[in-house]
DNA sequence: ATTATATATAGATAATTATCTATGTTTGGA
DNA sequence: TCCAAACATAGATAATTATCTATATATAAT
C-alpha cells in the first residue's frame, strides 16, 4: 500500500489506539470492532514500511517511528479538523459572504435590518448593491447576487418570493399647497399639477403610473427626476406634486404634507427574491433567517409583514 | 463520500490543480489523464459539499472555502512530507537507533570504529553492550540486540555473520621472565608456569582450551581473572603468563614481553553477527555499510580482514 | 464563424478500503 | 497450572477509489 492512499480514517483510528493505548478500548471508542482495529494497524504499519510498536503481545510500546507518526497524525487531525469549523461556521451562516441587490427605494429602510445583522456576524462580507428597479433586473439575469429586494418579483419561474415589508406609495405636496389642509383629495383635482416622476426603469413610477390607468386617468405635467431624496427636496420647495414611497419620508418631515388623495396610499410590498437555479450561500439564508426573527426589532411595526419564513419551506421543498 | 475517506493523494491533486492554476497542466505534471483530475475534484468538492471554484467554463477561480482548503491541504501535506522526510532519514541508516553487543576483548578495538561512526552519523542513537560470551550468548537467545561481536558465532541456522578483524591470541610474560629473550619457546617449556586465566565463559579461554586440548597437553597452574585489564597488570607484575588478545596489549607495552610460544598465535577472528529473524534496524544496516567501507581507515592493517560486505549479499538474498 | 484548447460527463474496471464474524495465540494473574 | 483478557489472523463482502478511454461542451482567439 502507498501512503498516498492513507486516509484521515486512518490516522484518527491509530490516534486513538495511541491515546487510549489499547486496540480494544479504541475499538469501543470508535464504535468498531477489536479485529477492525487491529487490521488497521496492521495496515498502517505496512504503508510505513517500519515497524510502529514494539512486542505484538500485551501491552505494547510505540517505536521512535511510531510517535512520530503519532506526532505528524496528531497535527494533521489537529489542521484539519480546523477546516472543519471553518465549514461549519460557514454552515451555520456565522462565516462568509453574500451579496443583497436593493431597489433604490428601499435603501431607505434595508440599513435598519442590516447593521444590527453585521453586528450579530462580523465575519461575514456584505455586499449591497442599489439600483433602480431596471438595472436590478439585468443584474438578476446575469445571476450576480444572491438576495434581490424587489417590490414585484420577476418571474416566478425563476424564483422564490417573500414579502417581508409593506411599502406604501403616498402622495406628497409642499406644506404650502392649497389642498393640504383637506380632508380628502379627489383624483380629479390634481391632475393638472405638476408631477415630479423618478426615470421610467423606477419601480416606484411603473406601480403608479400602472394604478393611474386602473384609474383610466392621465396626468398632465411631468417631471423626471432621478432620485428619490432630489424629489423629496423638489417637493418641498414647491415644483410640484410627487408619489414616492412612505419610507423615504423620515418620520418627521416638515415642510412636506400627505395628500389624503382618493385610493391613497397605493399599497405594494418589498420582497426577498431568490432565484431557484443559484445555490444559496450559508450567509445569505443566515441573514434570511435572521430577517425572520428580528424583523419586528428592527422595522416599525406599522410597516411589517414578515412572510420571510416561507422563502425556507420553499426551498427546502426543492428536490435537491 | 465522507471526509474521512480523504486521501492525501487527493489533496495532493487539488494543492497541484490550484498551483499550476490548470486541470490540464496538474494532470500532466501527475501523469494522469485530464479526466481523472476533473473527476477527483469534483469527488473533492461532493466530500466538502462546498463549491470550490467559481464559473465551470473556462480558467476558474477560489471560492473562500477553496482557499481555505488550500490553506489546509498545503499545510497537512507538508505535514506529511515532514514525516516522509524522517522516514528517508531513517531508512538511509542516517537517524534511528541501534544496539551492538561486544565480547569483552572487543572494547579494546571497535570504539576506533564507533568514534568515527557516531561523529559521522550523530543522529543515530548507539547503544553498546559488554560482556563475555557467555553472556552476549544469553542475550543473543533473547534478541537483545542488533549487532554482536563474537569470534566464534553462534549457530548459523539463526544467524548471519562475517569475519572484520584478526584477533590474535598471544602468550605474554614480564619482561624479566627467563624466556622472554628466546627466539622460539616451546609449548612443554612452559606448561609448570602459573597462568592467568579470563573466567571460565571468556571466549578467549574458551578458545585457547580447546587449542591446548588439540595439542594434548595440559596447564598445571592456573588463576583466575575476571578481567583483561587485570590480567595485563598481573602479567606486568610477573604473577605468571596468561594468553590474550593481541588487541589488549597497547602498541607500547613496556615492562611485558609476547612469547614466541610455537604455534601462536592462536589465529582466530571478530565477526559480526545479525540474526536472521530480526528485522535489522535500517541504522544497523548503515553502521555496517559504513564499517565494511571505512575498516581500512579506522583500524591498523596488520589486522584488516574485511569481509563485512558479505552480510548484505546473504541478507539481500533472503526471502522477505 | 471556425477552430483549438480546456474542462466536464459517461461508462467501465481493477484495485483497495472498511468492516464484519469466527477463530487462533499470548500473556499476566489467581 | 489454568483462565480471562487482549491481541492477531483468516476469510468474506459491500462500498469506494483511482484510473482509463471516448465523447460532449464551453471559451477564447483567430
Amino acid at each position: 500500500m502507498n501512503l498516498r492512499h492513507l486516509t484521515f480514517r486512518l490516522l484518527e483510528v491509530y490516534v486513538t489506539v495511541v491515546k487510549t493505548g489499547s486496540v480494544t478500548a479504541a475499538a469501543r471508542q470508535l464504535h468498531l470492532t477489536q479485529p477492525t482495529v487491529s487490521q488497521q494497524l496492521k495496515r498502517l504499519a505496512e504503508t510505513v514500511a517500519e515497524p510502529l510498536f514494539l512486542s505484538q503481545g500485551g501491552r505494547f510500546e510505540l517505536t521512535d517511528t511510531g510517535r512520530e507518526l503519532y506526532r505528524t497524525a496528531l497535527d494533521v487531525t489537529g489542521r484539519f479538523a480546523d477546516f472543519q469549523d471553518y465549514l461549519a461556521e460557514l454552515r451555520g451562516g456565522q462565516r462568509g459572504r453574500f451579496s443583497i441587490a436593493l431597489v433604490n427605494t428601499a435603501q431607505y429602510v434595508l440599513p435598519k435590518l442590516l447593521g444590527p445583522y453585521s453586528r450579530a456576524f462580523p465575519d461575514v462580507d456584505l455586499t449591497v448593491e442599489i439600483g433602480n428597479r431596471q438595472q436590478l433586473l439585468e443584474r438578476f439575469e446575469r445571476q450576480l447576487d444572491d438576495i434581490y429586494v424587489f417590490s414585484h418579483p420577476p418571474s416566478l419561474e425563476q424564483a422564490h418570493a417573500a414579502r417581508f415589508l409593506r411599502n406604501p406609495l403616498v402622495m406628497i405636496a409642499p406644506e404650502q399647497h392649497p389642498l393640504a389642509r383637506e380632508r380628502e383629495v379627489r383624483l380629479d383635482d390634481i391632475l393638472q399639477e405638476r408631477l415630479l416622476l423618478r426615470e421610467p426603469g423606477s419601480a416606484t413610477r411603473m406601480l403608479f403610473e400602472s394604478w393611474l390607468q386602473g384609474q383610466g386617468a392621465q396626468w398632465s405635467h411631468g417631471l423626471q427626476m432621478a432620485s428619490n431624496g432630489a424629489i423629496r427636496v423638489g417637493v418641498e420647495s414647491g415644483m410640484g406634486l410627487a408619489v414616492v414611497s412612505r419610507h423615504v419620508l423620515p418620520s418627521m418631515h416638515p415642510g412636506i404634507v400627505i395628500l389624503p388623495v382618493q385610493g391613497f396610499p397605493i399599497e405594494s410590498h418589498w420582497h426577498f427574491i431568490i432565484r431557484r437555479d443559484r445555490r444559496l450561500p450559508h450567509a445569505a439564508r443566515g441573514f434570511l433567517e435572521y430577517a425572520a426573527g428580528s424583523l419586528e426589532q428592527c422595522l416599525p411595526a406599522e410597516y411589517l409583514c414578515n412572510e420571510v419564513s416561507e422563502l425556507f419551506s420553499q426551498t427546502m421543498a426543492e428536490p435537491e
